[in-house]
RNA sequence: UGGCCUAUGGUGUAACUGGCAACACGUCUGGUUUUGGUCCAGAAGAGUCUAGGUUCGAGCCCUAGUAGGCCAACCA
C-alpha cells in the first residue's frame, strides 16, 4: 500500500473492495477503449487517466482497445492520432487490440444464442421497429418475426453474413423482453448489414455488430476486471450484464472472469465543449485551423499550445472521479500549466507591444553584454548574454506619462529598474501629431543596489529579433456554450480568439527549436510553434502569468459580493436559527455559547408569526425546540404578549428531560 | 408520464464500519523578491437541496418531496 492513506475515489473504494473479497491482485486488468472516429480531447485525458492511472496504481495491465465496429465512421488515420496522443501522455499499454479482432468469435456465439432463442432475425423497416419498440413511457409490444424457427434464424443469420441481403433488410435481435421499463433490453440489435469496406478487415464482413453485444463481449474475451466508462452508460449496464451472462456458460474455464462496468461522470471544462461531432464542426468550418489548432480542447492542440504531458495527468489528477455533473473551470487547467512550466521554463526577454526608450547618457554605439539568470527556479539552467545598447523597446504599458504610487512601473520623473541591467529614470517623451508616444527619454545609473519599486523587462532595440507571436482567447464567449436548447453553439464564438503579433525578443531566441517552451518573463508562457522557421519565429502564447496587477484596475468586483449578500440577506433570519438549532445539543457548551448568541441577535428580526409554527416541533428535536425558546425570550423580552399557544410550548418544556431545554424554559 | 443516476463553500473533490465538514483551484490580506511571477504566512467563504424519521449522536441510514442529468440511432 501507499505511504499515505490518500483518499480513494469510488472506484477505487469498488476495486478495494473486491480485493478485499478475494479477487486475486493479479487479476486486474483496464482497457481504454476509444472509437477512432475523432481525436482525443481533454475529456478523454480523463477516461485515459482513471483506466491507465488504476493499472499504474495498481501495476495491471491496461489494453487499448479500438472500438472500431461501425466501418462509416472509422479511420486509420483517427487510430495514428490516438495512439501518438495517449503515447504521449506517457502511458503504455499492455496491448494493441481491435474490437475487430474478435468479429469472428462474436459471430460463433451469435449463432449459439440463435440456437437457444435467445435472439432472432428482424425483417422489419426501422421504422416499423422503433415503433414498436414503445416509448421511455410506455412498454413495447412484441413484432412479428419474433417467434421464428430457430432453424429459420440460422438460415436467415447464416445468408446474411454471406451477403445475400440488402443493407437494411435484417437485423439479428437479443431476445429479451419489449415490455421491459428500460428501453436498452427491448430486443436490441446485435448485428445490422454494412455492405462497407473496414479500416482493418476489409470486405471479409458485411455484417457489422453493434456496441453493446461488442463492447462486453470484448471485455470478456480480454478478461477486464473493471470496465469504466463514463455515465451515461449507466442504462447500457443491464445489457451488458445480460450479454456477459449469455455467454460465460459457453467456456467459463477458459475464461473464467466476468467483467464488472461502472460509470463515472465526464469531464466538463468552462468555456468549451467536448462533443467530438461539435468538434469536428470547427475544423470543417475553418473556424479553427485543424483539429490541432492551439485553441482546440484536443489533446493535439493543447500539445501544440504548449501544454506538457504533466500538466494534463496532474489536471486529471487534480479533478478527481465521481458520478455528479460537473463543470471544471479553466482555471484549474492553467493553474497545473503554470504550475509545471514555472519549474521547468527558461526565462527570457520579450516585447509584445513596443515604445522606443532612449537613454541619452548612455554612449552611442556600445554595446554591453549583461549576464541574465535563465531560470531562478533551477539553479542547473545556468546564466546568458543579453545584450544592452542606448536604444532600448519596452512594453507601452510599462509607461505612463503621470500615476498614482498603485503604478510602480515607468512614469515621467520616476525610476524603474531594467531586469538584469540598469536604474532608468524618465525625463522626457517625444509624441507624433497624434498625440502618441514615439519615444521616451531616459538616463540611467549604474548603481544598481539601489531599492526601486518597479523591474521591466526590455529589448535592445539594435539586437531585438521580430518574431510573430499567437495569442489565443477562448474559443466561446459563454461558460457553457453546448448547454442551450435553444441556441446554437455556434453563436458563442469568440470572434477575437486568435490574435497575431509582432513581437521583439532577445536574440538568444534565435535558435528556438519547434515545441521548445519559453517564460517571456513578465508576461507569460509561450512555446514555439510548429510552423515556425528559423527565418520566421512562431511563438505560441501557452498562458500569461498571475498577473494581480491586472485585476486590480478593471473589474467591478462588487459584483459578486454583492450578489453573495443578496443570497444572505434573503435567508430568513427564523430559518437560519432553525439550522442553528437543529446541531445545538451536540455542541461543546463554549460553541453553544456562541451559537445562543447567535440566536438571540437573529431572533430581532424574526415575527411571531414565523415562530409560532416552530412551537409544533416533533419532542425529539429538541436542539430546534431550544432554538426556539431562546427566540421566544427575545420576543417576549421585546414586548410580546403571552397567549395559549406560548404558554404550552413553555409547560412542555419545563416538562422534558432534557436540561437545556428545561433550563432555557425556567428563564421565560 | 415510466425507469435509472446525482445533490457537500464560487468551482472540483474528501470525510475509513454514523462521532462538532477537510484538501485543491479561485478570492482577499500581509511578507520576501532585479518577474505586480514564484515562494512564505494568514483570512473570508458551506453547516452538507427540503421535510419527516431511526439514533445518545446523521453529510453518511430510512421515507417522501424538490432540482438537475441520462434513457425511444441498423452511433459509440
Amino acid at each position: 500500500m501507499s505511504e499515505e492513506t490518500k483518499s480513494l475515489n469510488f472506484i477505487e473504494h469498488i476495486i478495494e473492495d473486491d480485493l478485499a473479497n478475494g479477487l486475486d491482485k493479479s487479476k486486474l486488468r483496464f482497457r481504454f477503449p476509444p472509437e477512432p472516429n475523432g481525436y482525443l480531447h481533454i475529456g478523454h485525458t480523463k477516461a485515459i487517466g482513471i483506466s491507465f492511472g488504476l493499472g499504474e496504481k495498481y501495476n495491471a495491465p491496461v489494453n487499448l482497445r479500438f472500438d472500431d465496429t461501425n466501418p462509416a465512421k472509422e479511420e486509420q488515420e483517427y487510430v495514428d492520432a490516438i495512439k501518438n496522443d495517449v503515447s504521449w501522455l506517457g502511458y503504455k499499454w499492455a496491448n494493441e487490440l481491435y474490437s475487430s479482432d474478435y468479429f469472428q468469435q462474436l459471430y460463433d456465439w451469435a449463432v449459439m444464442l440463435i440456437k437457444e432463442d435467445k435472439a432472432y432475425v428482424d425483417s422489419q423497416s426501422s421504422e416499423a421497429m422503433a415503433e414498436q419498440k414503445g416509448t421511455p413511457t410506455q412498454p413495447g409490444v412484441d413484432g412479428p418475426y419474433r417467434n421464428r424457427s430457430v432453424a429459420e434464424n440460422l438460415d436467415l443469420f447464416e445468408r446474411m453474413k454471406n451477403g445475400e441481403f440488402d443493407e437494411g433488410s435484417h437485423v439479428l435481435r437479443a431476445k429479451i423482453d419489449m415490455q421491459h421499463p428500460n428501453m436498452l433490453m427491448r430486443d436490441p440489435i446485435m448485428y445490422r448489414i454494412l455492405k462497407k469496406s473496414h479500416h482493418r478487415t476489409g470486405n471479409n464482413w458485411c455484417i457489422y455488430p453493434m456496441y453493446d453485444w461488442t463492447h462486453g463481449e470484448s471485455d470478456y474475451i480480454e478478461q477486464i476486471s473493471h470496465s469504466l466508462c463514463s455515465l451515461e452508460f449507466k442504462p447500457h449496464r443491464e445489457l451488458y450484464d445480460w450479454f456477459k451472462e449469455q455467454v460465460y456458460k459457453y467456456q467459463p474455464e477458459t475464461l473464467p472472469l466476468l467483467p464488472k462496468q461502472r460509470e463515472f461522470a465526464r469531464l466538463n471544462l468552462s468555456y468549451t465543449i467536448m462533443s467530438k461531432r461539435k468538434l469536428l464542426k470547427l475544423v470543417q468550418d475553418g473556424v479553427v485551423n485543424g483539429w490541432d489548432d492551439p485553441r482546440m480542447p484536443t489533446i493535439s492542440g493543447l500539445r501544440r499550445r504548449g501544454y506538457t504531458p504533466e500538466s494534463i495527468r496532474n489536471f486529471i489528477e487534480k479533478v478527481g472521479v465521481a458520478k455528479r455533473d460537473n463543470v471544471i473551470d479553466v482555471s484549474l487547467l492553467e493553474f497545473c500549466i503554470r504550475e509545471d512550466l514555472n519549474k521547468t521554463a527558461l526565462r527570457v526577454m520579450a516585447v509584445l507591444d513596443p515604445v522606443k526608450v532612449v537613454i541619452t547618457n548612455y554612449p552611442e554605439g556600445k554595446v554591453e553584454w549583461m549576464e541574465a539568470e535563465n531560470n531562478q527556479e533551477d539553479e542547473s539552467a545556468g546564466y546568458r548574454k543579453v545584450p544592452f545598447s542606448r536604444e532600448i523597446y519596452i512594453e507601452k504599458d510599462d509607461f505612463k506619462e503621470e500615476a498614482s504610487n498603485k503604478f510602480f512601473r515607468l512614469k515621467l520623473g520616476g525610476e524603474v529598474r531594467l531586469k538584469n541591467a540598469y536604474i532608468i529614470q524618465a525625463n522626457h517623451v517625444v509624441k507624433d501629431d497624434h498625440g502618441n508616444i514615439v519615444e521616451i527619454q531616459c538616463t540611467y545609473s549604474e548603481d544598481t543596489s539601489k531599492k526601486v519599486k518597479g523591474t521591466l523587462h526590455w529589448v535592445s532595440a539594435e539586437h531585438a529579433v521580430k518574431v510573430e507571436v499567437r495569442e489565443y482567447d477562448r474559443l466561446f464567449m459563454d461558460e457553457a456554450p453546448d448547454t442551450y436548447e435553444d441556441r446554437d453553439f455556434m453563436e458563442f464564438l469568440n470572434p477575437n480568439s486568435l490574435k497575431i503579433i509582432e513581437a521583439f525578443v532577445e536574440p538568444s531566441l534565435l535558435d528556438a527549436k519547434p515545441g521548445e517552451r519559453f517564460q517571456f518573463q513578465r508576461l507569460g508562457y509561450f512555446n514555439v510553434d510548429d510552423d515556425s522557421t528559423p527565418n520566421h519565429l512562431i511563438f505560441n502564447k501557452t498562458v500569461g502569468l498571475r498577473d494581480s496587477w491586472a485585476k486590480q484596475k478593471p473589474k467591478p468586483q462588487v459584483n459578486q459580493n454583492q450578489q453573495k449578500n443578496q443570497g444572505q440577506q434573503q435567508r430568513k433570519a427564523i430559518n437560519v436559527i432553525q439550522q442553528l438549532g437543529k446541531k445545538y445539543t451536540n455542541y461543546p457548551e463554549d460553541k453553544q455559547a456562541k451559537v445562543k448568541a447567535e440566536i438571540q441577535e437573529l431572533a430581532k428580526e424574526v415575527s411571531y408569526d414565523e415562530l409560532e409554527p416552530l412551537f409544533g416541533t416533533a419532542a425529539k428535536k429538541v436542539g430546534t425546540r431550544i432554538a426556539a425558546m431562546l427566540t421566544l425570550k427575545v420576543l417576549l423580552d421585546n414586548g410580546l404578549e403571552r397567549n395559549e399557544a406560548i404558554n404550552e410550548f413553555i409547560e412542555n418544556a419545563l416538562e422534558d428531560s432534557n436540561d437545556l431545554l428545561v433550563g432555557e424554559a425556567k428563564t421565560i
